[in-house]
DNA sequence: GTGCGTGCAAACGGTTTGCATGCTT
DNA sequence: AAGCATGCAAACCGTTTGCACGCAC
């Protein structure tokens, strides 16, 4: 058996325990989400998905395809590649800088990072093409939502 | 006069200037929307702007203020705080990685960069709040969206 | 059998567009 | 006077939701 139709299955039969404790149904719509996710290499959108499973299973819904993604990125089984939001949000100043976002309420603040605007790209990245901007994002939570619920602390999992 | 103000009227009157090089008319709803951005410190949306600017000016349509902010977006003369776009985008893989993102065809792409998971954040960020994700975000364009157009040659404006 | 998950269709929210009018040039 | 920019309304697209049926448990 190929290496990578090996590798499939241990991620699907892992899938099936992460739901079997999550107490999500193994119904044939969600694994073959899951399965066709996996499978991707490219962050396929909801829709893109979608066209990919009806090719094989032309009966699922894009509801469902969309229901089972938020239901998978709510047990954390996948995740939503990050964007600010579904608003696009706009910005005058012209000197460089980076965002923090706070996900409880939104907002968004700047902040310079000297070490990384001097930092050199990765050697390979001039292999795939041309870059033109380099943003880096945190996400995290601001001292005035912290406050609001009193479970402070720094920590950056990253 | 304080010195804000005086920054401000120095920006109107740079702006001005650019919406003639470009041919931009100088109408009373172009002007007030580019002040009202200006004198933001939060990235507000279209929306908000438009709630803010109706306090000031309350015959000006939603509209208009999307329409305005596009001209200008598209004019170089404000920036969309990044985001991949207005479709969401998943992710199966639990390995930590950053995207490169092709502004032509919107593929996005993975690439490690070590060095920046292991740089410490800037001091500042903990007085704003507890980080929970980092990511780093390259726009440019793909090599295969390069060929098409046959204009190559690395470079990173950041 | 219970009730979660699905498919369908309709609603939703942010954004864009067609059209006639108005205002900058 | 010429035509870009505006306001209005309707369309649009991605996504969410209410409902009744069906399937995993």
């Amino acid at each position: 058996m190929p290496d990578n139709r090996k590798l499939l299955l241990e991620r699907m039969s892992s899938f099936e325990n992460a739901c079997r404790e999550a107490g999500l149904r193994l119904t044939h719509q969600r694994l073959e989400v899951y399965r066709e996710l996996s499978e991707a290499f490219d962050h396929p959108s909801a829709e893109s998905l979608h066209k990919r499973l009806r090719a094989r299973f032309p009966t699922i819904s894009l509801d469902t395809v969309y229901r089972t993604l938020s239901t998978l990125e709510r047990h954390g089984m996948i995740k939503r590649v990050e964007t600010v939001d579904s608003q696009s949000r706009f910005d005058a100043t012209e000197i460089r800088h980076h965002h923090l976002i706070c996900a409880r309420c939104r907002e968004i603040a700047d902040f310079s990072w000297q070490a990384i605007d001097n930092e050199t790209l990765p050697e390979e990245i001039s292999s795939w093409g041309r870059i033109d901007n380099k943003s880096v994002v945190l996400y995290g939570v601001c001292k005035k939502c912290l406050k609001k619920t009193m479970q402070g602390e720094n920590q950056c999992t990253t």
